[in-house]
RNA sequence: GGCGCAUUCGUCUAGUGGUUAGGACGCAAGGUUCUCAACCUUGAAACAGGAGUUCAAUUCUCCUAUGCGCUGCCA
């Protein structure tokens, strides 16, 4: 029988790292295993779900480069085959018609309510005590065509237990004591998400439930669902949740932005580092090693590999420098770095797109310098948005001056002044412009002005590329050129800030 | 409240009945006679607590604490 794994988010904001993280390891056991990788999205929750967060996760996802196989499944396409569902349990007298009226709860104060019924009945186990629950068929299928609102639960046995082996956790079993009588069916008609989940995993014929541990005592009910429609359960493994830093539930809503992939893919993200930061937030293949490419993800990983305990999502917030988990930058920088240049040529090509800094030359008589000069200069950046910012002085004339760089560099030594625009006509007689010859004449002038190399090639650093930091002077003379070289270096526009 | 799950440096993690408990990020110090958030070197930094089993426990068992999840006519 061949794997099938699904990922199922429900579209009610944008993809966040937590869900982004299952995504991935459902495509990575896909692929493993040589499976199918299935993309179903949970819309039954007419509310709340928007065609614009859809398209975020499918965004999301392409991002990342997890591809789905199959058509997407719509979950709200099938609401009629989760009623007739629910209404074949009922007939089997599996399910049965409660027809207490819906309690109004508003979704804020949803989670206190529960705990507080919860408390005030402390002690107690599921009492079976819904009037409904044996009530004779006929006075139900009365009560019914009479026009009385009901909801259709699933009938819990009184005794008995059920349980799993879950590939991460283990064995896991519930009492039925544990386990009320579920809805099913909302007495609007409406088909509820244990019974969907189950009924459209029995359709897409998946084998592997890889989700959120928050799924861990929910999955309990849907066995129940699955004993009941006389199916197969598939083997389940949950995986750990992804936490904020102070040990809290990552949430939309309280952390905002920072856990939306697309925050990523707009900061500058290289996705195959962030897929690598991701795939190791709660996954590890043993060894001491961080770095992952995609085809080595799916070499090495395995459900065994899948830690139980929760991990914490490291960013910090008001703090520029450290915005998101140290690591994650950390890898991203690295990727930019030591990735092919041929892979990385791409993505700063739409980086600088954006920033409308690109010129079609990069690809045709300037492809030499302009490789040359990614080269140079990736190797310490962060992200791919500083090839437009920090680097934004290699490919366009009209950059700005970091005010430190130029305090630090320029201003604090006056002479630079005369200096600069002296060695500029010192650099019109360099018939050969590359790394040896500007080294002799920078060398040399240095001397006759008897200062130290460091205060001209600063200061010459900050004129030329408007930042404090960077590669070596003499591969930015190169990399500029002779002629722009010259032009900045007589440039007074620095000075006059 | 009940039920469930978890607990190794600040964070991500490796690991074992006997180890100097390893790596990575971050942090600190030093180096790199042009900078640097790059690079190199070094350093500080952890087995939640208590019992038990054992010659020996971070590792096995139990208890406690803490955190998280579920407990809904949400998903």
């Amino acid at each position: 029988m061949s794997i099938r794994v699904r990922f199922a988010p429900s579209p009610t904001g944008y993809l966040h790292v937590g869900a982004s993280r299952s995504a991935l390891y459902n495509y990575l056991y896909a692929r493993k295993v040589g499976g199918k990788f299935l993309l179903r999205i949970e819309d039954t929750d007419l509310a709340r779900s928007t065609e614009e967060s859809t398209r975020s996760i499918l965004e999301g996802l392409e991002w990342l480069g997890l591809d789905y196989d199959e058509e997407i499944v719509f979950q709200s396409a099938n609401a009629e085959k989760h009623r007739q569902t629910a209404y074949k349990l009922l007939e089997e007298g599996k399910a049965y018609r409660d027809f207490t009226p819906k309690e109004e709860v508003s979704d804020k104060n949803i989670k206190e309510a529960i705990a507080e019924r919860a408390r005030q009945h402390q002690g107690e186990k599921i009492m079976r005590d819904n009037p409904y629950r044996d009530l004779s068929r006929e006075e139900s299928d009365a009560r019914a065509e009479s026009g009385e609102p009901f909801a259709i639960r699933l009938k819990v046995s009184e005794t008995g237990k059920t349980n799993f082996e879950d590939a991460v956790y283990g064995l896991q079993e519930r009492d039925y004591s544990e386990i009320e009588d579920l809805v099913l069916l909302r007495s609007d008609g409406h088909p509820l998400y244990n019974l969907a989940v189950v009924c459209d995993d029995i359709e897409m014929g998946i084998t592997h439930v890889i989700r959120g541990q928050d799924h861990l005592t929910n999955t309990h009910k849907q066995i129940l669902i699955y004993e009941a429609l006389g199916k197969q359960p598939p083997k389940f493994a949950h995986l750990p949740l992804i936490l904020a830093p102070n040990k809290g539930k990552l949430s939309k809503r309280k952390h905002g932005e920072v856990v939306s992939l697309t925050t990523y893919r707009d900061a500058g993200f290289v996705p195959a580092a962030f897929r690598n930061f991701l795939a190791l937030l709660g996954w590890s293949a043993g060894e001491e090693r961080e770095i992952y490419s995609l085809e080595e993800l799916i070499e090495k990983f395995s459900l065994e590999g899948i830690h139980r305990s929760n991990a914490v999502f490291n960013f910090h917030e008001n703090d520029p420098r450290h915005w998101t988990d140290d690591k994650a930058l950390w890898m991203n920088a690295e990727y930019i770095r030591t990735m092919p240049l041929e892979d990385l040529l791409p993505l700063v090509k739409s980086e600088l797109k954006s920033a409308k800094l690109w010129r079609e030359e990069y690809e045709d008589e300037d492809k030499e310098w302009f490789e040359d000069t990614i080269n140079l200069i990736r190797q310490r950046f962060f992200t791919l948005k500083d090839f437009s910012s920090q680097g934004r002085a290699y490919f366009s004339e009209d950059y700005d001056f970091d005010p430190a760089a130029i305090d630090k560099n320029l201003k604090k030594h006056p002479d630079l002044r005369q200096w600069l625009s002296e060695l500029a006509e010192r650099f019109e007689t360099v018939e050969d412009f590359t790394h040896d010859e500007i080294e002799k004449v920078v060398k040399e002038f240095t001397e006759e002005k008897g200062t130290k190399l460091g205060v001209i090639m600063n200061g010459a650093r900050a004129l030329l590329t408007g930042v404090a930091v960077g590669p070596s002077m003499l591969a930015v003379f190169e990399t500029l050129g002779k002629e722009r070289s010259i032009r900045r270096l007589k440039s007074q526009i620095a000075w006059n800030m």
